[in-house]
DNA sequence: TCGCATCCGTAACCGCAATTACGGATAGCG
DNA sequence: CGCTATCCGTAATTGCGGTTACGGATGCGA
């Protein structure tokens, strides 16, 4: 099988796993589940990902890369403007089925090897971006000065709080779009209100 | 077996069950090795707690108690300073062995109920007693106006963040009680500066 | 065309832990 | 003193799902 044939291969499996999960939970992705959904062998399964916990990282990685596609919004133009539009989307994805399934299956894996990958390709690399984006909200006076790592810990508390763990718990159901909106807004305003910008020239726009 | 020595039984068992927990991690609490570390039989563990989601659930109520004792803090005095106390003890135990584990139980419980219990005998329960705590502060003028209940919400983003989630998937470790009490006083005082008080009369102490 | 590698489908195998069953001991109680 | 209820300790039973094994099909290069 020639590589790029293997990808798209992959890329169904990937695909037919993620369908299980957010139909029936992770519970409902089993390698036979998988195997029959995606109409591979269990041969496959375990020659391609190694285990059940390698099949889940896989996953991870995959939903990484989507993700990382979703945030370039992050990387020029007015940053406070890409705030407000990151915030929405962030908060949807990250209380959404697929992540809130990615996080149970981390914390049911003892060796935390999954919780390392799914912060490391999640939080770790989104912190940083919106540490940078405030840090020139900062130089352009949108924001007052401040450490923009701290600000940026602050931002996202603000905007996901715990909303993450009452999802794993199934606590609360998912937040629908006009909740994440209204959050992630408020959110922002409290982030304006605690790094109040000084008076004379509040903001550019370019 | 009498009612009270009944009771006393249950508080060993329940006790050996959060030993086993905190030391190895909820996966090394098997209904067998909870017989055997508390001297107890299977039959009794099943006569008395059903099944392994009621003995979790008997937990999680124990936790519960626990828990409001120690918060009884925020009843009377000056509520600024009880928030001030309530911060540390609170965000230490939420990222707590204890609390991580159950959280991880209640993720892992297809059902939901386990995750119910959870959020009903903790986070509905603290959270209007900080929003009582916060309409105080507003009363006195300790707080700017506002609806205590959002400020409430704020001040738990603030506080916990995504601290829980985090701890639950092994991406990071539990945090020192200094770690916890710099963090909550950030906490308290960030909300102080998004509900500014009035200059004329800033607080009471009585 | 032949041989090899890979894949599919299905069927074992296997360990683990929840759950159930049972015999012996002990305490309250008429 | 027997009787009953409850508990302890240990051993089956059971089901589930990860993992492995194997026979047949398919494609690809020599």
């Amino acid at each position: 099988m020639k590589a790029d044939r293997r990808q798209a291969r992959q890329a169904e499996i990937e695909a037919a796993a993620y369908a299980l999960i957010e139909q029936g939970g992770e519970g409902a992705l089993t390698m036979q589940a998988l195997a029959r959904a995606a109409g591979a062998s269990m041969e496959t399964l375990y020659r391609w990902y190694g285990d059940r916990t390698g099949l889940f990282a896989a996953l991870v990685a995959r939903n990484a890369e989507d993700a990382a596609s979703g945030m370039s919004m992050l990387a020029d133009g007015d940053p406070m403007a890409a705030l407000a539009r990151l915030g929405p989307k962030l908060l949807a994805m990250v209380t959404g089925d697929r992540a809130v399934a990615l996080n149970r299956a981390a914390a049911a894996d003892p060796t935390g090897t999954l919780g390392a990958a799914l912060a490391a390709s999640g939080r770790d690399a989104v912190v940083p971006r919106i540490a940078d984006a405030i840090a020139r909200a900062m130089d352009r006076g949108a924001l007052g000065p401040g450490d923009p790592a701290e600000a940026a810990e602050t931002f996202i508390a603000l905007l996901l709080g715990d909303l993450q763990i009452r999802r794993a718990i199934r606590a609360i159901p998912a937040p629908s779009p006009d909740t994440c909106a209204a959050r992630a807004e408020a959110a922002l305003a409290a982030l304006r209100r605690l790094y109040p910008p000084v008076l004379d020239e509040p903001a550019r726009t370019d």
